[in-house]
DNA sequence: TGTACATCAGTGAACGCGCGTTCACTGATGTAC
DNA sequence: TGTACATCAGTGAACGCGCGTTCACTGATGTAC
């Protein structure tokens, strides 16, 4: 082979961890291909070789990145790390300052809904999957009870990052992550 | 005068309204100004007569969008309408399929955070207003109470419509929709 | 009163630019005989 | 073993297109004298 085995592979991994990265910095509407693959330390022609176009490259980077977000629930739900310890992490002010490594829910989930059927079936489930984990993480309550909590619990702490990440006055996006904290801590907690 | 008194204002705010639910349906980004323009019934070139840039058009539209809500708030405050109420409507099945007309927040909150400073100034005033005329409404708690329970309902209020719209699954957005009403009622009510 | 000029909202063609996408080509290495 | 060919990840220039923006112009009406 003219490259070694894997190295395919590789560079897939590579652009869409790049792609990842810029979408949720940036949006994905004002991300360019071009400077996806520049960053990647490629030119522009290689990215057809990987994805059949720039919906499948969203598809896709949609897929893994929830899949890894999953993946850690699922960690911490074996390892017995309690909601309230990820609700604290997903509302702290490091993931606020950094969207490119956070949540691509809280980063993309208005642009996910006006995008294909495609990429909204890959995003519904793993959704689904996720506040199926988080209501696993619960402690107290009846299955149903759980699952209300969980789904209200994933809607405050995405509505909140997104508000404290808008505004632009540090006390009041503080606030905000502050009060959200507590209000699904006290969800996770409660009877 | 070539046209009537009043008429160039008269443009404008069309211009603005259809901006604006351009915007909130389909987002900043993915909205081009011919569009724009074209469904106003104007050219290209008219619309730098009204607006210095596309980035003008937003901070102005923001701004307008977000003082109807803000009035519809005043307004639901003097008659004495409940934030239950306020909740209700915000989390129907009707401002869910009709992001064109509705909360310019929860449609846009997420490009706002990437916009320049002048417009996310605008953004954040307006938001603070709300929360406060949101705290107005709540019944029971000192202000400090009132103040911490409207903004954690206002985030997840922001974050489950989101959710609602993203999500490719009606029983599942109906659920999500469902249970952010409960949970945010509750706290409106909550001694 | 009639005429010349000023005003200005809107027209429509054009600008440069970056977008997503295509494609002929390169060149290193594997395989066949 | 040596040579001819196949493979294919990546190159880099080009495609048409729509973007935001500019600008010379139009034409209806107001104002000055």
């Amino acid at each position: 082979m003219r490259y070694e085995k894997g190295h395919k592979d590789e560079t897939r991994r590579h652009i869409l961890d790049v792609a990842s990265a810029q979408f949720r910095e940036s949006g994905i509407a004002a991300v360019g291909l071009a400077g996806i693959m520049s960053e990647a330390g490629l030119t522009n022609g290689a990215f057809y070789s990987h994805f059949a176009s720039k919906e499948d490259l969203v598809r896709e980077v949609l897929t893994d990145a929830l899949t890894r977000r999953e993946e850690r629930h699922k960690a911490n739900l074996e390892n017995g790390v309690a909601l309230e310890t990820t609700i604290r992490d997903y509302l702290s002010t490091r993931h606020r300052d950094h969207a490119g490594t956070g949540c691509p829910i809280a980063a993309l989930v208005a642009e996910i809904a006006r995008h294909p059927k495609a990429t909204r079936d890959a995003f519904t489930g793993k959704v689904a999957d996720i506040v199926v984990l988080m209501a696993e993480q619960i402690r107290l309550g009846t299955a149903k009870e759980r699952r209300r909590k969980a789904i209200t619990i994933y809607a405050t702490m995405v509505g909140a990052l997104q508000l404290a990440r808008a505004v632009n006055d540090k006390p009041l996006s503080d606030e905000i992550l502050e009060n959200a904290v507590e209000a699904a801590v006290a969800v996770a907690n409660e009877r």
